[in-house]
DNA sequence: CCGAATTTGCATGCACCTTGCGTCGCAAAC
DNA sequence: GTTTGCGACGCAAGGTGCATGCAAATTCGG
């Protein structure tokens, strides 16, 4: 595995909490020079343990009103309409993640939405209406508790 | 609502794909000056329409193999239990997302983990043990098909 | 205990960011 | 129709941050 310090720890844990941190402002808070940060951050990046840095928006501010969890059954488990399915998620910009999990549903969705009828057309015009589908339930979140998409670094030390 | 016209549109779907990217190349891409772009950029931070910065980490490259969503019951739905979840679910930052939802069970969380004993050990000494906690069921993810966190941007013009 | 390799801090040249300023265009008031 | 006020724009300059070369410090194996 790709070796990642205490340092490096630190870095991350810094930059996940804010993206645009200053090499100078990371050297402050993990203890060495901005140089070095500099030389760690990029490093971080070539391994591809920093895979990105991303803007968060706020869905709020910008309207969208509805999210939503979709589980979805394919009309058959072969490889290739599996594939269809994939193919269709991926090209759905509504469609933020996208999960096989154990135990009933075949896949679940989280989706983003304008409002209940940008969820409907979803469910009804994009997902039934795909050859890959069998069945579609989905379910409307009431309300976020929380949402981050940091990892819980604090025990890692690969 | 905040007013947002087609140059931040383009801005803020440029940043939720690079957070580092420098008002130049904002500036080359959205068609205005750089200046132009740290003000506007600025006002959205402002106004919170851009709410943060983050660097997305590979939980592969560090580790961290395990996906799942816990469906939670509550014992009671009185609003003092609900606030004693909401509370244990910041604390624990294996959880990342949070909800509730219309349907069946009370809560949907999303935790990462290092590992099933990691699972293991946030649903049977983090979760059940809690007062507010009655049932637990948890699913594992087999496959992710899709993980981001952009916004379908292309439907809005608030 | 010594030498090689790695890591670090510092200095520097370059790129970038932000702010002030003058200009432009639109819209309301006259 | 003209004027006036306002907001948005680009340009330029001063300050800041970044990345690379280099030498000192540290670590590690023999």
């Amino acid at each position: 595995m790709i070796p990642v310090d205490a340092f490096d720890l630190k870095m991350l844990t810094a930059l996940q909490e804010d993206g645009r941190l200053t090499n100078q402002q990371l050297a402050d808070t993990v203890g060495l020079s901005a140089s070095q940060c500099s030389r760690r951050r990029m490093r971080l990046e070539e391994e591809n343990v920093i895979s990105g840095y991303h803007a968060d928006l706020s869905s709020d501010a910008l309207g969208f009103n509805v999210i939503a969890f979709i589980q979805v059954q394919l009309a058959t488990h072969s490889p290739d309409n599996a594939k269809k399915f994939r193919t269709l998620v991926q090209r759905v910009d509504e469609v933020q993640e996208a999960y096989s999990l154990t135990g009933d549903a075949d896949y679940v969705l989280k989706a983003v939405l304008r409002d209940l009828k940008g969820l409907s057309d979803l469910v009804n015009n994009v997902l039934m209406p795909h050859q890959s589908v069998a069945h579609v339930r989905s379910s409307i979140v009431l309300d976020r508790l929380k949402e981050t998409s940091k990892l819980p670094l604090k025990s890692a030390l690969a």
